[in-house]
DNA sequence: GCTATATGCTTGACTAATCAACGATTCTAC
DNA sequence: GTAGAATCGTTGATTAGTCAAGCATATAGC
C-alpha cells in the first residue's frame, strides 16, 4: 500500500509493451504485427468495416501520420483499400477488403490463443472488473 | 460480456501508450521522457541505486541495446554514471548520480501530479485491486 | 587447464512512429 | 460569398527502439 501510484502507471505501461511484443511474435505467422491487427480489429467492429484515417488514429492511439504509414503496406497487400467520402472530400475512408477480412479471421484465432495464455490466471469476474477499472482511467 | 478477451488486451496496450505519451509531455519540462523517468524510478528503488544494464532492461521492458541507447544521453548529462562490477567484468553497473537523484526528485513531483489526474476516478480500493489484477497477467 | 557454451554489452543497419510544415477542403461569421 | 480558422491527410526529417552480429568475459564439463 506504500508503493506510490506512479508505480501503478509504470507497471501498466510495462505490461502494455510486453503484451504488444508477445502478440507481435504470435501474429508474425500471418505477416502482420499487433498494430495492424488492432487496426483490422477496429475496422471489423465498425458498421460497413469503414473508418476515416483520423477516426482510426484515435482508436488505435497513433497520430494521423502514423496511420498513414501503417496503412501503406496494408494497402499494397490489399488488406484494406481507400474510399472517398462524398460528403467530405478531405476524408479518405479505410475499408477492409475481402482478403483483409479473411486474413483477419485467421489471425484472430492466433490472437485468441495468445490472449487466453496471457489472461489464463484471471477468471471471468476478474476480467470484467479489469475492463471496468481500465475504463476509469482518465487518458 | 460478449466482447472478446482480445479487446481487453487492445484496450490495455492503448491505455499504456496514452499514459506514456501524457507523462512524456509532463516530464518534458525536466528534460526527460517517461522511459528515462522509469529508469530512474527503478534505480531509486534499488539498494545503492545500482543496477546492471541487463537488470534494468528487464525491469523497464527494453532490450539490452535499447538500454544502452537510452543511457547514452543520460550519462552525457551526468544523471547516471558507470561502475564496473569487480565480481564480473562483463557487467557494467548503472549508478544514479547526485545530480540524477536531484532531478528525479523534482520530476517525481511532476509525475505524481499527472498520475493523480490520470487515476483521479479510482479510489484506494480500486487502485490496489487494479495492481493485483495487473500482477496476474502472464507476460 | 582447455574447449565449448552462455552471458553482458555495444554497434551498424533497420523499422515504427513522431513532429512540424504543408496542401486541400470545409466550416464559421460577417 | 468571402476571409479566416479549423480539419483531414501526406511528406521530410528526426527519434526511439529493435535485431543480428560481434567482442569480451565467465561458466561447465572433460
Amino acid at each position: 500500500m506504500k508503493t506510490s501510484k506512479i508505480s501503478l502507471l509504470i507497471q501498466q505501461t510495462h505490461i502494455g509493451t510486453l503484451v504488444s511484443k508477445r502478440l507481435d511474435v504470435s501474429l508474425s505467422v500471418h505477416g502482420i504485427n499487433f498494430t495492424e491487427y488492432t487496426i483490422m480489429h477496429h475496422l471489423h467492429a465498425t458498421r460497413d468495416n469503414k473508418l476515416s484515417r483520423i477516426g482510426l488514429a484515435e482508436k488505435v492511439g497513433l497520430t494521423a501520420s502514423g496511420v498513414t504509414r501503417v496503412l501503406l503496406p496494408m494497402e499494397k497487400n490489399h488488406l484494406v483499400s481507400r474510399e472517398s467520402n462524398p460528403r467530405d472530400a478531405r476524408q479518405s475512408l479505410v475499408v477492409m477488403t475481402d482478403a483483409g477480412r479473411e486474413l483477419f479471421q485467421n489471425a484472430q484465432v492466433t490472437a485468441e490463443y495468445s490472449t487466453e495464455e496471457i489472461l489464463s490466471l484471471l477468471d471471468q469476474d476478474e476480467l470484467s472488473l479489469l475492463v471496468k477499472l481500465l475504463n476509469k482511467l482518465k487518458c
